[in-house]
DNA sequence: CCGGATCCCACACGATACTG
DNA sequence: CAGTATCGTGTGGGATCCGG
């Protein structure tokens, strides 16, 4: 997609990683549905075992049913996760992870769990960086 | 920060990875900056080898400098890569990855690599569901 | 060559109210 | 209980022009 193949190593490792020629980027289609706010917190939680619509929205006191309605159809129609209706009564619907879910939760829990390591570091850096030279 | 201290067997899995009160998640607050269009793009180059400003415009045809700009100032205050200014004529600055930008990639590249290797899956999965019942 | 400053828009997300 | 509908806002990101 280079019109003059630049023929670095990064090129190359870029067209294979990629797709890549403009937006229809296969690494962005699939990432940025799961860096959603939500998205990740969801998937941990499902990871775990099933869960109700309600169990979820207590788990995570915060989030909007807007957020969390919106956020597991999303999840569901990528295929990390089934939803099934049990027509109980009142009626209750549970969501559970998929293997498509479990396959991707699997190097995606082990980011995760860099960002709770390191978080310290990170704010270490942030603090050298605006109390210095570009600060402003 | 649950005040009735729910113990499902994902609420003490929560706790332990999230620090979890509401906003000041270290997973979200680290999560949410890679997360952008093209950061982790950047930091995939930037795993290969040093770059100069000039060479990640070429390479990524479609990011504005405005953003090249940002996101590259945003990895750097993170402290994932390195500004090194060569005073030249005309001036060039290179852009390295530092020892936490790499510990990042290696679990990062592992997620990447599974959207890659799913993206037809993930297409599937949302084909079928845009083409039955909730789709509506 | 490497940016900064400004304008602008789309969209993710939140708050609230209503339904089966 | 498990959602849908509507409205309002903050901000991530693009386009363009200007500066050292």
């Amino acid at each position: 997609m280079n019109q003059r193949a630049e023929v670095t190593s990064f090129s190359a490792v870029m067209a294979q990683v990629d797709g890549w020629d403009s937006d229809n980027c296969p690494v962005r289609d699939v990432i940025s549905q799961i860096a959603g706010k939500w998205s990740t917190l969801l998937l941990h939680a499902l990871s775990d075992r099933p869960y109700r619509f309600g169990e979820l929205r207590r788990l995570v006191p915060d989030i909007s049913q807007r957020m969390l309605t919106q956020t597991l159809r999303d999840l569901q129609r990528d295929g990390y996760i089934a939803r099934t209706v049990y027509p109980t009564k009142p009626p209750s619907v549970e969501y559970s992870m998929t293997p498509l879910g479990h396959s991707l939760f699997a190097p995606l829990s082990k980011v995760l769990q860099w960002a709770q390591d390191n978080h310290e570091q990170v704010k270490a850096a942030r603090l050298a960086f605006d109390g210095s030279d570009l600060a402003r």
